[in-house]
DNA sequence: TCGAAGTTCCAGAAATTACTGGAACATGGA
DNA sequence: TCCATGTTCCAGTAATTTCTGGAACTTCGA
């Protein structure tokens, strides 16, 4: 099997941009070409249309299944395991965003609040916790917002999406209806003590 | 001057990070040592406390500043060259976001048009076109999101991620109210040919 | 149980990326 | 203008990461 020109094209760009990304080269390389090819591809294919020696196909495939964005697969009359990635390009995106945040983001948070406990040793380390407080909190409010948000389905996250800017308006009217929104805003980075977290909309 | 044991541990845990993210170790340290530090340092002193060399620090600090992330400042009787990071924590959320769009998904967006322009050369092309086209519209469809919402002000933005997936109770409502909403869903992942993004909110 | 086909692992080679020291260059005060 | 101080650049070196070929292992059908 030949790689097409575009296909070619596609493969580089994309393995360009993982290896910026902490995604090696030829792992980048081997996702595109499995996200653009209609049937599941064996590894010796990989292997064969990349020019990629075979143990670092077998290599990149399992990092890629680890990250489950490879699901595996075997085709009736052929021994061999076949891969090929996610359809759904909204399950990708969950997918990246629950890995990221269970490989990344959750030990740094923990790292952070590690420190934050610490008794401080001076004036100096007094303010560099205040500043691991901010980063800790500001990660935390993403982080809780997008494990929510994900769970939307397609359709209204795609709402959501398109409207942008103008969910503030939302907000706003939200704000004016005393039996729906009790009016207040937030301050600014506030430590939501009472950990509700605005929970009077869930009906 | 010294490390403090906290502040070590921050940089060292954050090099590692940004080694994961196609940021330097070494640009990692210096960005979380300057985090941290409640006044301006001169390239020098941070060379001195992370122990790198004086040129390894010009470059880190150089690759900050083209990421506007840390600025440049004179402090008086000193005719050296002070660097510190943004002090608004939100501000550097949006510079993050900014600079990384411009640098990798504006780039891989117009690579994508590209190839999506192209005449297919083959019924595999055709297929691959189609992948690509979802990838393009649903990151351009993101970008277009975090582009509008990085414009809101940081009390409107929190209130906005405290809500989270309640936001949808949002929706729901507007989609209730025929006077505010057409009440009309998006199907997914549409082209929204007419270019209006739900225009009809904004008032 | 044997052999063919397929997969995984690993040690060393190759390539890439990061880092250093020093030299060239710039700047501002005397 | 000259000197002292500070900054940038660059070529070579070091460290790290990636890639390869082959050997060991596994699986399945005959």
């Amino acid at each position: 099997m030949q790689l097409s020109p575009l296909t070619e094209a596609f493969t580089l760009h994309f393995g360009e941009m993982g290896s910026r990304w902490g995604i090696n080269r030829t792992v980048g390389q081997i996702y595109a070409l499995l996200y653009v090819s209609e049937r599941a591809l064996p590894a010796d294919e990989i292997a064969e249309i990349l020019g990629f020696s075979r143990s670092n196909v077998s290599l990149g495939l399992k990092e890629l299944q680890s990250w489950r964005l490879v699901r595996l697969q075997h085709l009736p009359g052929d021994r061999r395991e076949h891969f090929s990635t996610l359809g759904d390009i909204w399950q990708i995106v969950r997918v990246l965003a629950e890995e990221r945040r269970r490989r990344e983001i959750d030990p740094t948070l923990s790292v952070l609040r590690e420190l934050i406990m610490e008794t401080p040793g001076g004036e100096a380390d007094r303010y560099a916790q205040t500043r691991l407080r901010e980063m800790h909190d500001l990660i935390e409010l993403i982080m809780r917002w997008s494990e929510d948000v994900q769970k939307l389905d397609t359709a209204d996250l795609t709402q959501l999406l398109k409207l942008g800017g103008r969910v503030v308006a939302l907000l706003e009217l939200k704000n004016r209806l005393p039996l729906i929104g009790r009016g207040r805003r937030e301050p600014a980075m506030s430590h939501d003590s009472d950990g509700s977290h605005d929970q009077e909309l869930e009906t």
